[in-house]
RNA sequence: GCUGCCGUAGCUCAGGGGUAGAGCACUCCCUUGGUAAGGGAGAGGCCGGGAGUUCAAUUCUCCCCGGCAGCACCA
């Protein structure tokens, strides 16, 4: 006998080896009906699997969130069988389920186009409504690969190789077609449903290896019913709606060309929102005991060969060489420079810590195929920052940092946000004794400071372990910003050292950090953030001032000078036209603050206010509007 | 970098072997109008670059460059 403690918390005896269904049907015949599998101590198990071993008990229906995941795997499972039974020859190889959706991924000499989706999708719906049994059955190894080699299902073969001693091979057949599957599956192909949709087709490579073979990717999404699949759609085109690219363009924020690929040509207004990030960083950094530093753009490559990054890097960077046959590179980090400013003069351990700040500017030959906006660029500034300190100073330094990263993240609205810690990769310079003592007092701190992380193995830099954080935005997405990494390599390579207490020299350990990461993909995060709709602080554009006719023009001017006295960015609209058309261009181009001044504000001493985003209106004196706006127009760290 | 797709006016896009079209934006004229597009006229293009096929290429083929989606990469 088993026992199984349903969710009410009712515990019911069983004779072993019942399935699901048969629990469901001892309740309701059309509980049986509707349930798609049932969940065993937190697991997913196929409706009809023998249960052998007690637990919690849950009957999974399929309008359940738990259900989900079925209907997308077996929906990958379905779209399979399609496109084998329409391109013969096509192997099968991995189908799981993802965030919103599937995919599976193919093998086949000719590539799918989109022209294919609707084939396919057509004959997906034919296997759904033939409404096939799922059905498992257990295979011994060499039989399982046997099966598929002789079939030509190579990567299967690779597959069943992979899978570990102890557990079972299984085989999941809907009708006639079967597949390798860990499983568990609805009862039918019926059950999946028609609320998918084919999304679009990709390389990819087998196994995630870029040695390995390229394989024909085809995403897909499904959902419980139609109107979860369009609600769907509809939220991909608002997200498409805030993308930073079609935003920079459209509110004339920056641009990009052909010449000068991954590198922004910012405009006057993307360039504001740039030197705003710039001088509140600097305002942060300056209380919290930074010194801000520049070093060179261009350095020889004796320099890169010592730092290790020439090394590991070379194919990723931007080397010159001159007519006296010098190479140098451009700078990829800034972190040797800074220790080079650190190296100049003898530092005493009464100097500890130094804390070198550069909004440097870096180039990195990214891959062609990773450039994206502002997300991914081949020249960008990083708000780096170098901390030289004593072993003993690591913690609290950590901390610092940690505390700083919090505060700042706080003042741009994003409350949500993960840390992760990552450590030694494969790839690293430094003996494991060190690493053992670096990961440590990284660990120790974050501890210290009582927040919460997750592990990332084998992440670290090349030259220590390290901290991330992973900002959450407006529409759910994770952004990795800020990063502290644990060094104590670097200054060693570089003979970096300070007079300690007892009159020997000493390895100063460093600290890197950086918490917009990079001021060019934080801009674009912060686009996409606030949809263009930016906080007054940090709009480019704060204020347009609008006429209605030119008689209010020289009181407009009036109210843009007093405003700009106050530190405001201020436009007046004083063109030949309506008031409409003047409203709902600025509008377009997402401007906070629209004044409307007309003859009655002009007489009146008084400004007409309208809000982005909002119809309504509201009148008030000169004197409190410009209290108002430039108070909120004030960056949070001077309010 | 890999796989696939794309590149026509500032933007969004149509067209298609005989050297180009729309809407918006732009310039000028009329309109001074109270909260998301007033009317008219005009200007604007080496159809991403190079080679090939052809009497003829923006259109077809190949190479290159750039972009998009995903993969791989990310100090």
């Amino acid at each position: 006998m088993i026992t199984l403690t349903f969710p009410d918390g009712a515990a019911r005896e069983y004779e072993a080896g019942i399935s699901g269904y048969d629990i469901a049907k001892g309740i309701s015949s059309s509980l049986a009906k509707k349930a798609v599998a049932v969940k065993v101590d937190g697991v997913m198990v196929d409706l009809v699997e023998p249960l052998n071993e007690g637990g919690a008990f849950e009957i999974v229906m399929r309008d359940d969130e738990d259900a989900l995941e079925l209907i997308r795997h077996d929906c990958a499972h379905v779209m399979a069988e399609a496109v084998q039974e329409l391109f013969p020859g096509t192997q099968v190889t991995i189908g799981p389920t993802i965030e919103n959706g599937f995919y599976y991924d193919f093998y086949r000499d000719e590539p799918f186009s989109l022209d294919d989706f609707a084939k396919i999708e057509k004959k997906m719906g034919h296997i759904i409504d033939r409404n096939d049994k799922f059905t498992k059955r257990v295979m011994s190894r060499n039989e399982a690969k046997q099966m598929f080699a002789d079939m030509g299902e190579d990567f299967k073969v690779e597959l069943i190789d992979a899978i570990p001693e102890e557990d079972d091979v299984k085989i999941y057949n809907q009708g006639k077609w079967f597949d390798l599957c860990r499983g568990p599956h609805l009862p039918s192909t019926g059950k999946v449903g028609k609320a998918f949709k084919l999304m679009k087709v990709a390389g990819a490579y087998w196994r995630g290896d870029s040695d390995r073979e390229v394989l024909t990717r085809i995403y897909g999404t499904a959902w419980a019913n139609q109107k979860d699949l369009d609600e769907y759609l509809v939220r991909l085109e608002e997200a498409e709606k805030r993308d930073h690219r079609r935003l920079g363009r459209e509110m004339d924020l920056f641009h990009f060309q052909e010449e000068a690929p991954g590198s922004v040509f910012w405009h006057p207004k993307g360039w504001r929102l740039f030197t705003t990030l710039i001088d509140y960083m600097r305002r942060m950094q300056e209380k919290a005991g930074y010194t801000e530093v520049n070093s060179p753009d261009m350095m020889d490559r004796a320099l890169w060969e010592q730092s290790g990054h020439w090394e590991k890097f070379r194919e990723n960077m931007f080397i010159t060489e001159t007519e006296d046959d010098r190479v140098f590179a451009l700078k990829p980090m800034n972190c040797p420079g800074h220790v080079q400013i650190f190296k100049n003069g003898l530092k005493s351990y009464r100097d500890l810590p130094v804390k070198l700040a550069e909004f440097g500017k870096v180039h990195r030959y990214e891959p062609s195929g990773a450039l994206h906006g502002l997300m991914r660029v081949r020249s960008f500034t990083q708000d780096d920052a170098h901390i030289f300190c004593t072993r003993e100073q690591i913690t609290e330094e950590c901390i610092k940092v940690h505390n700083l990263m919090l505060s700042i993240y706080k003042d741009f609205g994003f409350e949500d946000l993960r840390i992760k810690f990552s450590d030694r990769p494969e790839k690293r310079v430094g003996s494991d004794d060190v690493w053992d003592d670096a990961e440590k007092a990284l660990k120790h701190a974050v501890d210290k400071a009582g927040d919460e992380y997750e592990l990332n193995p084998g992440e670290g830099a090349f030259y220590g372990p390290k901290l991330e954080y992973v900002l959450r935005d407006a529409i759910g997405r994770d952004w990795q910003c800020g990063t502290v990494q644990m060094d104590f390599n670097l200054p060693g390579r570089f003979d970096a050292f300070y007079i300690g207490s007892d009159s020997d020299k000493h390895t100063p350990v460093m600290i890197h950090r950086a918490m917009f990461g990079s001021l060019e993909r934080f801009a674009g995060i912060l686009i996409e953030h606030h949809a263009g709709h930016f906080p007054l602080w940090l709009a480019p554009l704060q204020v347009v001032i609008c006429t209605i006719k030119s008689e209010a023009d020289d009181y407009a001017y009036k109210v843009a000078e007093q405003l700009r006295a106050k530190g405001m960015h201020v436009d007046v609209d004083t063109r030949n036209e309506k008031i409409n058309y003047k409203v709902r261009e600025h509008s377009v181009s997402k401007v906070p603050v629209i004044l409307v001044i007309g003859m009655r504000e002009v007489e009146e001493e008084t400004v007409n206010i309208r809000r982005l985003g909002s119809r309504d209106q509201t009148s008030m004196t000169l004197a409190e509007a410009i209290d108002s706006l430039s108070k909120e127009a004030t960056p949070p760290d001077l309010r």
